[in-house]
DNA sequence: TTATAATAGTTTCGTTACTTAACTATTAAG
DNA sequence: CTTAATAGTTAAGTAACGAAACTATTATAA
């Protein structure tokens, strides 16, 4: 048997491994704490937090939005909806391709994600002191490799 | 001003900025691909997946399998209860403490799970093809440190 | 040109995944 | 020995989805 063939499998095992045992629960804290912070202070909910981030990261449109979120498009034109009836987004429709619906957060957007943002940092903040440079830095590498499988 | 502590706060940034850039997309990758996986070929939600997989990993009471997926008490109990009915999970009580009812997968559970198990560690496995022995290491110690975030 | 297909988004309707509040049963602590 | 804490459930309501069917618009191809 081939030694470094062996040792690849080994190795991608133990990476499901540790996935199972890390990813779950680091997102479910994560969630939870987004729950907290974002509903209770903010009346947002966790999708609508989701989706605000992610227009505030770029994607601009429905489509875009579901297909980063993995959930279908009614899912998130309702999410949308009910953020543009609160007044947090915009909805305009794209001259040249009038299918197309642009995103947008409004001002009272944008501050109020400021606000969870700057909220959620400062806990995660705290849950990362304490750890070495050198040990975040791997932590950056790492994302950068699961990121590129995500392709 | 002190260069560790500004490159520190700098690299705590950093890690806050590739966080949310990797893990909601990767989680809900992994999730879509459960969905299809576990829904279609097993009849299993997502929720019912998490519940297994943890009774699986250990978890053996209601409030156990909600603290490790920090939802409420409540809404574990009712997804157990569906388990239960479908043949997947038994509940007996403790002799010891009345109160504390036993989880346990049956067999039907437990070869369920296997297969689930089986159908997401190939997908999971064919997207970590093409990257190096030294990547994976890397993402090993990165979720050793992230778990020990989780305290 | 005009069908036809593809894309963007929405509506409707149903199901599941939760939450909060109130409840039972049992054990622990004052 | 009563009060508090813990384990779990039930009930009722809401939010977060998905599937299917629909409108509006643009692209393709006959």
């Amino acid at each position: 048997m081939t030694p470094s063939l062996t040792s690849t499998k080994d190795i991608a095992e133990e990476v499901l491994d540790r996935f199972w045992e890390t990813v779950p629960p680091l997102w479910g804290q994560v969630r939870g704490h987004i729950r907290a912070a974002a509903a209770e202070k903010f009346r947002l909910s966790e999708e609508q937090f989701q989706v605000l981030r992610l227009i505030r990261a770029g994607k601009g449109s429905v489509s875009q939005v579901a297909a980063a979120r993995h959930i279908t498009r009614p899912a998130i034109s309702q999410a949308v909806d009910a953020l543009v009836q609160r007044g947090l987004l915009t909805r305009t429709q794209d001259e040249d391709d009038r299918r197309h619906m642009q995103l947008a957060l409004t001002d009272s957007g944008r501050e109020t994600m400021d606000a969870v943002f700057k909220a959620t940092r400062a806990w995660m903040r705290s849950r990362m002191a304490g750890f070495s440079e050198r040990e975040l830095e791997n932590v950056i590498r790492a994302m950068e490799t699961l990121r590129k499988m995500l392709e």
